[in-house]
RNA sequence: GCCCCCGUAGCUCAGGGGAUAGAGCGCCGCCCUCCGGAGGCGGAAGCGGAGGUUCGAAUCCUCCCGGGGGCACCA
């Protein structure tokens, strides 16, 4: 029984009330109902505040509607009662039968346990990191890194078809002054003033003499230009390598000088032309992305005939959706919230709707500290901590679990001294803990004689409360994976797996599950070991999502 | 001045309009003849403030006070 399977059953319920003529529903019967966990465990497995919500359309007090249906659901199957509670409320309890009998199908699913088809059929684009190849990715990037693939994974989950992509900036003013940077250095010249400082620059420029010999000295225009291509594809390269080893991966890496080599950004303004979305003011060209919500409309060829640079975004998303993506997601900082209205106000001048084909994520900026201090230089950049610092002090498991435990709106404050502990304390160990300790069990019972077999699983001996409340603990799990989905989440993952890691532990102090000494398995055993290998399946599915390993032993 | 995010326990953060607001760390006190004590149990401690909507508000709305980040014919 799940808590899905309860809100049909309680829509059984009601319809059959409803048909019956004990009650009426002016706006008929609901096609599913808020199924919760109660806080305090005296309210039952679960609680539904249908009766508060429906009873004053059915002209009834909330409690004497809960009255009548909890008769009704009292007959139902799998329900082993059903109270009312304060005002209203439906407190239900589950037969433990009932719900054991998710464990093996836990089992059975396998890594398949928690996807779902909501998003199936749907192209998605999602858009992160796309920091400029100018230096390192830094630890605002890093948390993109870590949210947004994990937001890929679990749209995968629900159905999605995910394309992870990153857009490369290599056509602006930052990658000239990151070639005149490289150039000076080359010439061991002091930087520009503008410029980009710190190691990596003469790491770089060192590796662009050693593949050019001889670069800083040819003309400055050809060797800007060398240092130019040689360096961005350096630094590209790098930053390929720094996210694939932080397990992130793109399908697509866009390049923005594609946009405008290709006609793909006069092709996007005649299209806004020809929709009646641009004036010509100044010698300029303008959106008028105000009469979409924008606090003014936007110059997308400037007065010198240049392109500004959201002609570069109108572009690139009039070429997503011509990919064919449904939804194009994009990930941003804070420190860029000042593009979502504008975006969504060229999302909908295209004609498209904002916030369904085109969504801007915004997330909040990361602090670290270490020592009880900020921690802000960088042994390579000198300027900013690199994700490879930050994999370097806590190692790539606990700056994923790190990044992404956390809800995007908060600007975090991250403890390097807590995350990089391995001995002591520290939520992503707490979870891995219980994967490897629930994979010692496994381990153990195979030694010991003892099977999981479906056949002869019995659910009903699962009746401990700690092993109620594990079970339910893992149906949560699909529900969970759905709504960190759709409210784009990932932390809510997190959060769910230490709490179901802290139910297992629960469970695991109460419950003994194989036999001890000489001690003959019984069917207790096999029905407590189908539980744990299910829990392990939904801590190492969970993990997954995270792109955080499930190890087997620590 | 305008816009966005945040303000919950000593610290870092969870909390889909529901009942007695949670976790980790830190602090105090307990629990190992047996599957991994990297665990479990108990305790002290909190929704920035004022109004409003609601049967019910940490959650929604308004204002105020704090903190952070933005407001180009830059990219």
């Amino acid at each position: 029984m799940t808590p899905e399977q309860l809100s049909t059953t309680i829509v059984g319920a009601l319809t059959s009330l409803s048909e019956a003529g004990a009650i009426s529903l002016p706006d008929g019967v609901p096609a599913q109902v808020l199924v919760e966990r109660p806080k305090v465990k005296e309210h039952g497995d679960y609680a539904t505040n249908i009766a508060l919500q429906l009873g004053k359309k059915a002209g009834k007090n909330p409690r004497e509607f809960a009255q009548l249906l909890a008769d009704q659901l009292a007959t139902a199957d799998g329900i082993a009662s059903a109270e009312i509670a304060g005002p209203g409320f439906l407190n239900i309890r589950v037969a433990a039968g009932a719900q054991g009998a998710l464990a093996p199908q836990i089992v059975a699913a396998g890594t398949s346990y928690g996807t779902s088809t909501l998003y199936a059929g749907q192209k998605v684009n999602l858009e992160f990191v796309s920091a400029n190849p100018t230096g390192p990715i830094h630890i605002g990037g890093v948390r993109w890194a870590a949210v947004g693939d994990s937001l890929g994974r679990i749209l995968t989950a629900i159905g999605a078809d995910v394309t992870r992509e990153y857009y490369f900036n290599d056509h602006g003013v930052q990658i000239d002054r990151f070639a005149r940077s490289l150039l000076a250095d080359a010439r061991g010249e002091d930087a520009p003033e503008d410029g980009y400082g710190g190691q990596y620059i003469s790491d770089i420029a060192a590796t662009v003499v050693a593949t050019v010999p001889g670069a800083a000295d040819l003309p400055d225009d050809e060797a800007l230009e060398t240092f130019r291509a040689q360096g961005v594809d350096q630094m590209f390269t790098e930053i390929k390598q720094s996210l694939h080893d932080f397990g992130v991966d793109f399908d697509v890496f866009f390049h923005e000088n594609d946009l405008h080599e290709s006609g793909a950004v006069d092709r996007a303004i005649a299209r806004l032309r020809e929709l009646g979305m641009m004036y010509e003011q100044d010698d300029a060209t303008w959106l008028r992305t105000s009469d979409f919500g924008d606090d003014k409309d936007r110059v997308v060829i400037k007065s010198d005939g240049e392109p500004a640079y959201i002609s570069g975004d109108l572009a690139y998303y009039l070429d997503k959706r011509e990919r064919g993506f449904d939804r194009c997601l994009i990930m941003l900082g804070a420190d860029h919230h000042g593009y979502v209205s504008r975006m969504l106000a060229m999302c909908a001048a295209f004609g498209d709707t904002p916030k369904v084909n085109l969504e801007l994520l915004i997330g909040q900026l990361v602090n670290l500290v270490k020592d009880g201090a900020p921690l802000r230089m960088s042994k390579r950049a000198g300027t900013v901590i690199t994700l490879e610092d930050l994999v370097d002090l806590i190692g790539v498991d606990a700056s994923r679990y790190a990044l992404a435990r956390y809800s995007m709106d908060s600007t975090i404050d991250l403890d390097l001294d807590l995350w990089a502990s391995q001995t002591s304390d520290n939520p992503v160990y707490y979870v891995q803990y219980a994967h490897a300790r629930l994979s010692s069990i496994i381990r153990n019972a195979v030694d010991l004689g003892v099977t999981i077999d479906e056949a002869t699983f019995d659910p009903s001996l699962l009746a401990v409360e700690q092993e109620g409340a594990l079970l339910r603990s893992l149906a949560d799990y699909p529900k969970v994976v759905a709504r960190a989905a759709e409210l784009r989440e990932p932390h809510r993952v997190a959060r769910y797996l230490e709490d179901t890691a802290s139910a297992f532990h629960k469970f695991y102090d109460v419950a003994h599950v194989l036999p001890k000494g000489d001690e003959e398995p019984t069917d207790l055993h096999r029905a407590r070991l189908m539980l744990v290998a299910a829990t392990r399946q939904v801590i190492a599915n969970g993990l997954g999502l995270l792109g955080v390993t499930a190890p087997e032993r620590m």
